[in-house]
RNA sequence: AGGGGCAUAGUUCAAAGGUAGAACAGUGGUCUCCAAAACCAUCGAUGUGGGUUCGAUUCCUACUGCCCCUG
């Protein structure tokens, strides 16, 4: 397939608190094009103040998808997203429109720009999960992983002994496809993307992004996250959810159930977030073929890195 | 001003007359079904000047700075 047979895929990427949405408002606007977040708490309804999540009258008639799309009693996961983000980028190329994807999620846009293949084995199994999790919790995770060794020797090489979460994904694949989960991750490294696609990434000093994370977190606290997460609360979620764990919701539960002050909540939300952001940054680094959008090269003017962005988009043919 | 205390990494704290440790922060990285997750690696310090000593960051001393008490 050559790439004017593809898709098009402008995707819109950075560490967070760096000025992805604002910045997307007007791109969409300048090239007509509809909105696919790349966001794992911005699917959950409720979920507004500490998801930063653009809300309606921000979005100046741009149409947004993937957003408000789950109770946070659901689950989600990148299979998930691939599956709903691949049918959403069909949809808006057949209505003549660009899809643009954008958000922090690095694994997200991953799986969707490189079609990964999360169907082979029957998926998560959460009995086996909560099964080994129990194991290296009582034995440690040398036996989980010695465990992993007698099945499949060849991921045991690949995968840190105390990184609790692969070693039990390696076992549950192994378990479901009698086949080494480095092996279908090595198929899938080679894979080309089925989009014809621009990836930027959106970035600014780093002082400058940590800067903006303490500033946006007080905002946050200020705007009400408090309550934000007394309603979850209300509304029976809890740290057992998933969609909980997100950076600002895990912290101010605790603080609403009296493990933590305030003032420590705030503290951790702000750290949590900066190492967030530096390792969004590492993964866009490793990345190939991102286009980096560093903002003080452009003297922070958007116009500006619009303007660079629609001369690669019509080198590309996408517009 | 007088008396006392303290001075170790960016921060909070250890230790010791002979290689100065940790936690957190910072930095680099891994990642293919919880990814706002999980994990790995790494940089970095004895306030300044004298003295004692084979050797001082440790003991003595002066200075500087901070804290407490008294006036």
């Amino acid at each position: 397939m050559n790439n004017n047979n593809k898709l098009p895929l402008v995707i819109l990427c950075g560490p967070t608190a760096v000025g992805k949405t604002k910045l997307s408002i007007d791109l969409a606007k300048a090239i007509n094009g509809e909105i696919i977040s790349a966001d794992s708490m911005q699917v959950y309804k409720y979920m507004d103040i500490g998801s930063a999540k653009i809300m309606p009258e921000e979005m100046d008639g741009v149409k947004h998808h993937l957003i408000d799309i789950l109770d946070p009693h659901d689950e989600f996961s990148v299979a998930d997203f691939k599956a709903n983000a691949k049918r959403c980028v069909e949809e808006i190329a057949s209505r003549g429109h660009i899809p643009m994807l954008v958000g922090g999620t690095g694994f997200y846009v991953q799986a969707l720009l490189y079609d990964i293949d999360f169907e082979s084995g029957e998926g998560a199994n959460n009995k086996l999960r909560s099964e080994l999790e129990l194991i290296a919790k009582e034995k440690g995770p040398e036996a989980l992983f010695e465990m992993l060794r007698s099945k499949d020797p060849k991921s045991c090489e690949v995968i840190h002994m105390n990184n609790i979460k692969k070693v039990i994904r390696a076992i549950e694949y192994f378990e479901e496809t009698n086949t080494p989960i480095s092996d279908h991750n090595e198929e899938m490294h080679k894979k080309e993307s089925i989009y014809n696609f621009a990836y930027f990434v959106l970035n600014d000093d780093r002082e400058k992004v940590y800067a903006n994370i303490d500033k946006r977190v007080d905002i946050m606290v200020s705007n009400g996250l408090v309550d934000e997460v007394k309603k979850l609360k209300s509304m029976g979620l809890n740290r057992e959810y998933v969609s909980m764990h997100g950076l600002g919701y895990k912290e101010i539960d605790e603080y609403l159930d009296n493990v933590i002050s305030l003032e420590d909540a705030i503290y951790k939300i702000k750290r949590d977030t900066r190492h967030f952001a530096k390792r969004q940054i590492t993964w866009f680094k490793r990345e190939k073929e991102v286009i980096w959008l560093d903002k003080p090269s452009f003297e922070y003017n958007d116009e500006k890195i619009i303007g660079h962005i629609k001369e690669i988009l019509n080198d590309k043919g996408i517009l």
